[in-house]
DNA sequence: ATAATTTGACCACT
DNA sequence: AGTGGTCAAATTAT
């Protein structure tokens, strides 16, 4: 029912984000599941929702996603929504996210990827998808990226960091740059690993030529 | 017509 | 039993 246009929503996005690695709510407390088969890690950023268009708009990474659930959340008074890679069903592409709008802090919304995007490697989409950048990183990655491809060459990025309202888990942070991830699979039993790096990209839209869409329509 | 989104129900795990 | 997550069918949008 919405049709807003995406790629205006985009500019001045700020991204928080926060790199997590295995937690301890679910499998790990038994350390039976925590083998080896389910390597999903999880990243949790947290973004700003923008005072226009939906809230609940999830800003973009550089990756299509496809809608497949929406749950009500005890404790929320937001709904979870539940997005997979629309290549999943083209290139089996195991990312997955989920977005959830924090009920404290209706501003923010907490999204948290699981599983990292194996798609790129076919290069099935020529004119699609030319944003490059976007690339997590080896391992641990870091999805963070900026649809400002174009805008590359713009200097108008400012990382700094973001609330901690929470004030939970997520202490303080400094500003970070990258996270670089040594995480692993496997290994970790019992590695205190809970470093988180934050980080916020705010996306100045100074340059309104960038191209922050894709080709999202067939 | 195709693809994505929506909502509900089902399933799995805790 | 409850919660969270996923699937499936229907609906809507492109």
């Amino acid at each position: 029912m919405d049709e807003a246009p995406k790629s205006l929503i985009l500019k001045g996005w700020k991204l928080a984000f926060s790199s997590d690695s295995m937690r301890g709510s679910g499998a790990s407390s038994q350390g039976d599941l925590t083998s080896r088969l389910e390597v999903a890690e999880r990243r949790v950023i947290r973004v700003a929702v923008p005072e226009i268009g939906n809230p609940e708009l999830p800003p973009d990474d550089g990756h299509t996603w496809r809608k497949y659930g929406q749950k009500r959340i005890l404790n929320s008074i937001f709904p979870r929504g539940y997005y997979r890679c629309t290549h999943q069903k083209s290139y089996q592409c195991p990312a997955k996210k989920t977005v959830q709008r924090l009920d404290v802090d209706p501003s923010i919304l907490e999204v948290t990827y699981i599983n990292h995007h194996i798609c790129h490697l076919s290069s099935t989409a020529p004119s699609l998808a030319p944003p490059p950048p976007p690339h997590l990183l080896p391992s641990g990655g870091v999805v963070v990226n900026h649809l400002l491809t174009s805008a590359a060459s713009n200097s108008g990025k400012m990382w700094l960091p973001l609330s901690t309202e929470t004030g939970e888990g997520d202490a303080e942070y400094g500003v970070v740059h990258m996270a670089d991830t040594m995480f692993n699979s496997g290994g970790a039993a019992g590695t205190s690993n809970s470093f988180m790096d934050l980080l916020i990209f705010q996306a100045n839209a100074k340059d309104d030529s960038s191209v922050i869409r894709h080709g999202i329509n067939l």
